[in-house]
DNA sequence: TTATCCCCTAGAGTTAACTCTAGGTCAAGT
DNA sequence: ACTTGACCTAGAGTTAACTCTAGGGGATAA
């Protein structure tokens, strides 16, 4: 079966060595073999792992808890419904990611209109409603 | 004009206190007016800039860029120009970060369709092809 | 006036996730 | 035999963004 050194991997997956090292050293890799002199051999099914690590992290799970999810997978069918939860609590917590992403998306786009407009005249002051006298503090 | 405690800003804006006077220690918060006593005064404007920053923040913007913009809107018009582009970018920022999660959400999805699927099975087992012989990694 | 709050600063400590260094092994090429 | 380059470990260092502690001040309530 084909291998992959810890270069060829870190460079596949946009990582450092370090950092690959540092997964295997968290337990985040313990189906990585190795050569008798200790040279680590990832095999297809460790990219594959860590591309699901990555999609965790991705949803904002900390390194040990997906540390959890990779002991579950080790102990086989008996934690199925442990890691079934997870995956419906990471679906909750990308989506709310998302609600909030989109919201910031909003604050952001009424900005970039905000200073369109300030640049085109010149002067934030186009922003400025003067009814209760000059306002000195910056708006932002 | 109606001021804030410390801890009312930190109250309203999910905040705690230690953090608005480390915002306030770098730089973010130059318009806080003190007692005499040098008890901060929150205006409804610094509120104002503290949800601006939260914004700043969420689009992963880390808090030393997130002063150069500060002192950019305390520069005054001839800053427009920075402050324009700065939103342009942390827009384009979003969207990417929108993109990202959209594939890290298919990949979730996927996910909890596999682990319905095996529980309803009692056994990953329905996941494996045995094509090649038994593969005894966990599949993840 | 004494107790109770809330406020302050300076600076130390924490946490996560790397990131790097020192010192060493090993296999291949010359 | 020797050099080169990729690999290894243990453990120290880094960074961002807080978070907390110690020690102290001012205002209000009994």
């Amino acid at each position: 079966m084909k291998t992959f050194s810890i270069s060829e991997v870190a460079k596949q997956l946009n990582l450092t060595i370090y950092t690959l090292r540092y997964y295997d050293k968290e337990g985040l890799l313990p189906n990585v073999e190795r050569t008798i002199s200790g040279t680590r051999l990832f095999k297809k099914s460790d990219i594959d792992a860590l591309k699901i690590i990555e999609c965790l992290k991705a949803t904002g799970m900390p390194i040990k808890e997906i540390k959890n999810f990779i002991n579950w997978c080790s102990e086989g069918d008996t934690t199925l419904q442990q890691r079934y939860d997870m995956f419906i609590e990471r679906k909750a917590a990308v989506e709310a990611q998302m609600e909030e992403l989109k919201k910031t998306m909003e604050v952001i786009e009424h900005k970039c209109f905000y200073y369109k407009t300030a640049l085109d005249a010149g002067t934030e002051d186009v922003h400025k409603d003067n009814k209760m006298g000059r306002n000195f503090a910056p708006t932002y």
